[in-house]
DNA sequence: GATTCATGTCAACGATTGTTGACTATCGGG
DNA sequence: CCCGATAGTCAACAATCGTTGACATGAATC
């Protein structure tokens, strides 16, 4: 009687309450940064509630992050754009938990915490690493991991440190680099490949590199 | 006289035991999980020394950061060798607190922190981006900016997820791979660019890179 | 209308944290 | 010898955190 209950009690409505506040928390701050009353805060309910709807902080964490993985829509794309496709995701805005970049800035705000660290190393490896291995030129692992490895230091460049030089405003110009830049890691042009071009390079009008 | 004071009291050595501490702590973790109370304990005194020999845990850190910063040797390389050069300090193993991968590890650690990211930033910044940004072809600041997020994305995904691909059983595959990836990031070789290349410095021919 | 179960709140625990002030011991110089 | 400053310890504070159990309230069922 005293206080309102505007919102009428619905179980599952309320969970996604909280899961979408605490989505929008941790695309701003780090796991540990992130306490369960500020959660409970945006949601309007009280910490306990959040506490009995996941079981722990970090099943939440893990149930916020998975709710922002979209990893395969990005992967449908052709071997060849694959560059252009990840480097456009970098830099569509977070409206909701939908986005494809938010999980990028989960992953770049919680990396250093242990009870996260799991999380992220499995979706890095799951859904990036190997899904890539299989669509490079030799060396498929190692090609894979620096692609991942570039995109999450580009994400947390711009998205924890807030590298001037990587900020939206820049878009027009840092995304087709980026673009590239991933390409090259799945498949540069440079000879380095283990298979090594047995003799034949005399020809290749290969304009790479700094032979000048 | 219960306990032995085996080491003589002397002041600005055990702030350096303090400090060597810290630096071998902040390597393996982050500025928030490390605990003014592990340092002093690896350190042999109390925790209320720790925080009245540097003032603030802040304080610690910066300067456990910035002791490990060298980035001027690194520096010091010709452009053509400026990949090859971070890639082989990448995979330089941490013996002291003079290793040139104790400031990566640092920093891959702590990004999450607020308290850490603004000396991580500025680090970044003017040891990092805006020395590199007069050293490329164009589009300085971005191509500089992509060099450190290269970095910094490398060094997160093997010291902080541990990324298996990444890990050092691989080095002799991959450092050539990440050396040329650098590389790539201050002067790629497609026409990307909107000044084309002019034609002039050429610098050297290229050293190391790959094998045979 | 009473029962019942999910839904939600309240208050508190236990642990950890950085930080602080009072206190003790040791060394150097008068 | 003594005195003062440096070096160091001890105990505790104040705040925050995730977590928990007891309690209240809503809605739906019989």
């Amino acid at each position: 009687m005293p206080t309102q209950t505007l919102t009428k009690r619905s179980g599952p409505a309320t969970r996604r309450r909280i899961l979408e506040a605490a989505v929008q928390r941790f695309t701003q701050a780090s796991y540990e940064q992130v306490g369960l009353r500020d959660v409970a805060a945006d949601a309007g309910v009280d910490v306990a509630l959040v506490h009995r709807a996941f079981g722990s902080k970090e099943r939440l964490f893990k149930e916020a992050f998975e709710a922002t993985v979209h990893t395969e829509r990005l992967l449908a794309a052709e071997d060849s754009a694959l560059g252009t496709v990840f480097a456009q995701a970098l830099y569509e805005p977070v409206t909701s938990y939908t986005s494809k970049s938010a999980a990028l800035q989960i992953f770049a705000h919680s990396l250093s915490s242990p009870m996260a660290a799991e999380v992220l190393r499995n979706f890095t490896m799951q859904n990036l690493v190997e899904p890539l291995a299989g669509r490079t030129n030799g060396r498929s692992m190692q090609r894979a991991a620096l692609f991942a490895a570039c995109l999450a230091g580009i994400a947390i460049m711009r998205d924890v440190l807030r590298i001037e030089p990587l900020l939206d405003i820049t878009r027009e110009e840092t995304e087709p680099m980026i673009a590239q830049l991933l390409a090259s890691c799945l498949a540069d042009e440079s000879g380095l490949d283990e298979t090594p071009p047995p003799v034949s390079d005399a020809s290749d009008g290969r304009p790479s590199l700094g032979r000048s």
